[in-house]
DNA sequence: GGCGTGACGTCAG
DNA sequence: ACTGACGCCACGC
């Protein structure tokens, strides 16, 4: 994402790196749906960059209120690991309506998030 | 600059 | 459906 601001008889670009983008993004998934770590990197501008949306998940989800539990892998399926997160995840879920196999399996087809724009 | 870190994605078998 | 290997890469030391 690349911003201009005008500033008097200058001019700035902004290049804000991939985090910033990408919660961004992460802000943007509305409740109720669910998002895979490589759309997330996709509408952030890195389409292999998924690595990286973990990363900022595990560092910033509580200081930057990031819904972290609408974030699934490709696969349509939670990540964590019973007794690791599973469980909690799941139960974020379903309070928002979202329906989640015991083994963590959710239709994508059904409840992934389909921005209209970037 | 190099290196380890991952809640990943994809493909082969 | 599952498993392992491999690619990928931004970020913080």
């Amino acid at each position: 994402m690349i911003e201009t601001r005008l500033s008097q008889d200058s001019y700035f670009l902004i290049v804000d790196d991939f985090t910033t983008s990408a919660k961004r993004v992460l802000k943007r998934i509305p409740k109720g749906r669910v998002a895979s770590y490589g759309q997330i990197a996709v509408l952030a501008g890195n389409p292999r960059a998924a690595r990286q949306v973990v990363r900022i998940l595990h560092s910033c989800s509580e200081t930057d209120n990031l819904p972290w539990h609408r974030v699934i892998n490709s696969q349509g399926k939670i990540a964590l690991k019973p007794g690791e997160g599973l469980e909690l995840q799941r139960a974020l879920l379903q309070d928002e309506g979202v329906l989640v196999s015991p083994d963590g399996r959710i239709e994508m087809k059904r409840y992934q998030w389909r921005p209209r724009r970037v």
